[in-house]
DNA sequence: TAGATTGTTAATCGATTAACAATC
DNA sequence: TAGATTGTTAATCGATTAACAATC
């Protein structure tokens, strides 16, 4: 009789907003409030207060009609949920700029994430630190990934050898991949894969200027 | 009797998958084919021919049936759609990891944009050159700004100060903002704000490892 | 011509928004 | 109690997918 339901995935849509509203209550929390109700955050963030109410709800928590939530609670739940409150290994593969750029953000395992090494193809990189964590040959990616049971890859090399490090990561063991190339790579089913497409996103950008353009 | 029709803005989901279809298209178009068809798309990048055609549509490009379409002509009509075929000039606010990565990124020049100068707070920083481009005060952007008529800013700083630079930039007349800070910024009617929460989409890929785990 | 592919209209699906009862 | 806010069901809206005629 337990958990007969086909229950749908939550929609990328509100997971993306989860970690909006994650941040907005830290806020909140810092100037010492209690309690915080959807129609407040709907009124910061400019968006509707049924969605926050919805969103919310998926995490679990549960709010006390005129009161709204208890802040520091529903931080907890939306951590839990997203799963922020276990923190995973990554393995970064491509220390140029933009790897450099990820492996600066301190920030990241009070995210979930633990970016314990990164990888390069480059032997002048190779043997180098940045931002602590040493930078090993790309040929040791799967069989480090596999003996510390690494869960996430980040992917920061350039497109065309993007598939390449995917295939290392995969064998590795790797479950989830976080790919900055700005192409499609293909993983076995299971493997989940987050697209980061900054050239996806500054066409969204420009085009809506030129759209803007045109208009005037 | 020209243009009466209401003409919905184009999807953001559109918007956002031209860029993959470009660069699939160069891929091919480097291979010396000179035609392509929606289904040839499809297969390779795993998703819906109807749609593609529906997204290739809204950049005015014609097929020709049993043929598909040419491949030079479809790059060129994303890229123009995009706003791609003209350079506009941006300010990067934030030089910090992800501000100078950004700097670093030379081909995006290609894709409509030009970072002419960088600007930051911190004086050690100021002076200093990123991939070419002199870090200036912060409070010289917005006159720069007008005076050269820059159209984009991008804000790499943090959360905390990212409203800050964001009226500045509007002060000097900036039309367009690429906002990095994982923090809601708040900006006269017509100005474009571009969001990219690296926290959103790492929340999103622990989710789902999240919710992986749990089923197994 | 026959068949593949485009372009477009209709049907489906899912996400957002509105309505409203439950509750503190 | 009265009123604000939650939780949930229904209505709307828009995007995706299917169907099919037009065309090369």
């Amino acid at each position: 009789m337990d958990e007969p339901k086909p229950l749908r995935p939550t929609s990328e849509a509100t997971l993306r907003r989860l970690p909006i509203y994650h941040h907005l209550l830290q806020k909140r929390l810092a100037t010492g409030i209690k309690t915080i109700s959807c129609s407040q955050i709907a009124e910061e963030l400019s968006c509707d207060a049924t969605q926050i109410r919805k969103d919310l709800a998926v995490t679990g928590i549960k709010g006390r009609p005129k009161v709204g939530y208890d802040l520091a609670a529903l931080i907890l739940s939306i951590e839990i949920f997203l799963g922020w409150s276990r923190v995973r290994k990554a393995f970064l593969a491509g220390a140029g700029h933009l790897g450099s750029a990820l492996l600066g953000y301190n920030r990241f395992h009070h995210y979930g994430l633990d970016i314990v090494a990164a990888f390069d193809r480059d032997p002048d990189r190779v043997g180098t630190k940045v931002h602590g964590r040493e930078v090993l040959p790309i040929n040791k990616l799967a069989g480090l990934a596999k003996r510390m049971r690494v869960e996430v890859g980040i992917i920061t090399v350039p497109a065309p050898v993007a598939q390449e490090v995917a295939d290392f990561m995969v064998s590795g063991g790797v479950r989830a991949i976080w790919n900055f190339a700005p192409t499609k790579i293909n993983v076995p089913a299971g493997v989940i894969v987050q697209n980061e497409d900054l050239y996806s996103s500054l066409g969204v950008l420009l085009q809506k200027l030129s759209a803007a353009h045109r208009l005037r």
